[in-house]
RNA sequence: GUCGGGAUAACACAGCGGCUAUGUGCGGGACUGCAGAUCCUGAUACGGGGGUUCGAUCCCCUCUCCCGACUCCA
């Protein structure tokens, strides 16, 4: 079984095939980074995040780039009234993306260039494009791309260029030739404050030209994967394709995947919209982060398809946290049992080969996250029923244990292992539970339940059953 | 208007041409000193209308509605 990939371009489950064998090159495309990251930033960065991992567990080696959009128009704005650098501004809130993405539990891509930091492969590139015949430069130092002069307009985005022309949005501006055209590279303007030296004068990047430089540099011409959120399809990504197949010549990437938009409830008329800066109906991760754990924001965000629309709201994630407790509850009582659980060779090949198979064939059907978290589902029923009639042993549980850690490399929604592993702990809470139950048999309620309520108050929770009782860590 | 994506039980969200998914919630039952957990079980589905088929929720056509993009946007 191959692992399939819904490709933009084509629209099209297509087979994943890497140019290098082995090997996957993957640019996501980051945040523009003036304010902090709100959800629908942190839905990209896990579904990635969660794609990333997953071609690691297949065995490929992979390479994956962030950008951070450190030069751009909000930012000077806000600089601006704050009276500081724009670069001062920007280096704020990407101390605080890696303070917030470390809450959702996610693993740093490879690398996070800047777009202050990559000019010279940007002017490179626009110089590149100019000299290909591609682009020109206007009389006030800036250059435009000429849309009509590329090849393939509109491959990802479906776009005919009649089709832009009469929907009479495009924005016109006398320093263009055709209205259709773009900015690549923006003559500085004097209060703004905000330059570089180039070719042309000073100035400053477009907004999408960052992308084809950063992937050049980090990547190469043609890399496997390009992602990001869908609303940047057009013209974001379709304009990349411009650049960079114009300055390189050879396709700039096989596959193109693109996570759905986060929603929220609108307010008046009941009908969902997008979770965005510019609608003001965002919320912050920071602020989620305090009420809700990684495991749950990610169980949240992997218990749908990463290119369905999600709604969002604090009921979805007080669901996805009752959920996942019983997750985590037959976790918990696996690690219980794995200490406490009858002894025996503890035949439980079907039960891991089959759910490893299922959850693979989930995740090979183009990240099917949701399908492949119902396998774990299905599991905690199989294994608390078999712990439940003993028919599981210590040694069973023990390799059910590590094969939901393995699944879990891929989605991160398991507590991680506690450091601890202290046989002379164990004997401890040995004695208070054999303490425990012989007060029970003696019907001296008052006291076993004592010792579990303080056992509870120094994080363990213990559970009574028929036959003897378990703790966890909580 | 153009281009994408949707419409699945109370809610959320998968999936498949015939074997009725998963979680939450709700109704029974088991277990139980209590708490918690767990197990068994019940009910409520595939937007409307055509068509293809022995058979469609799943394929085709059409209608209605929703979301996104076309302006900064993950």
């Amino acid at each position: 079984m191959s692992l399939m990939i819904h490709n933009n371009l084509t629209n099209k489950k297509e087979e994943f095939v890497t140019v290098e064998p082995g090997k996957v090159s993957m640019y996501v495309c980051g945040v523009t980074v003036y304010d902090d990251i709100h959800m629908g930033h942190a839905r990209s960065i896990i579904v990635f995040d969660m794609i990333a991992r997953y071609l690691r567990y297949c065995g490929y080696e992979i390479k994956h780039i962030t950008n951070f959009t450190d030069v751009d128009d909000k930012i000077i704005i806000k600089a601006n009234k704050e009276g500081i650098e724009p670069l001062e501004l920007s280096k704020r809130y990407i101390d605080e993306y890696f303070k917030d993405t470390e809450k959702l539990g996610v693993n740093r891509a490879d690398e996070y260039p800047k777009a202050s930091e990559c000019m010279g492969n940007i002017i490179a590139m626009v110089k590149k494009i100019v000299d290909n015949g591609y682009g020109y430069v206007t009389p006030d130092g800036s250059v435009y791309f000429s849309v009509r002069k590329a090849k393939n307009y509109g491959q990802l985005s479906n776009r005919k260029i009649e089709d832009m022309e009469s929907s009479g949005r495009v924005a016109l501006d006398d320093q263009k030739q055709d209205p259709l055209d773009f900015a690549i590279w923006k003559a500085a303007k004097p209060e703004e404050n905000c330059s570089w030296p180039s070719p042309w004068g000073e100035g400053r990047p477009g907004w999408h030209i960052e992308c084809s430089a950063m992937i050049k540099r980090y990547l190469g011409d043609t890399i496997d994967i390009h992602g990001g959120g869908n609303d940047l399809i057009f013209p974001h990504h379709e304009n990349e394709i411009l650049q960079s197949e114009a300055a390189n010549g050879v396709p700039l990437a096989h596959y193109w995947m693109h996570n759905g938009m986060l929603q929220v409830k609108g307010v008046g008329n009941y009908k969902e919209e997008k979770m965005s800066k510019s609608l003001g109906n965002f919320f912050r991760v920071k602020d989620v982060a305090q009420k809700f754990d990684k495991y749950t924001i990610r169980f949240y965000f992997l218990n749908t398809h990463y290119s369905s629309p999600l709604l969002y709201g604090e009921d979805m994630l007080l669901e996805a946290q009752t959920a996942l407790k019983r997750l985590h509850n037959n976790y918990g009582d696996l690690q219980a049992y794995a200490r406490s659980g009858p002894d025996g060779d503890g035949d439980v090949c079907d039960i891991i080969d089959g759910t490893r198979q299922r959850f693979k064939a989930a995740m090979d059907d183009d990240f099917n996250t949701r399908a492949a978290i119902e396998e774990l589902f299905q599991l905690a029923r199989t294994t608390n029923k078999a712990m439940a009639d003993k028919t599981l042993t210590k040694q069973g549980a023990a390799k059910i244990l590590a094969l939901m850690k393995e699944l879990d490399t891929i989605l991160g929604i398991l507590p991680e292992e506690e450091a601890r592993n202290d046989d002379a702990f164990d004997a401890v809470m040995s004695i208070l539970v054999d303490l425990r139950k012989e007060l029970r048999a003696r019907k001296q309620y008052d006291l076993s339940d004592m010792i579990r309520d303080k056992l509870a108050e120094a994080g363990y929770k213990l559970e009574d059953s028929a036959d003897g009782a378990k703790w966890k860590k909580i």
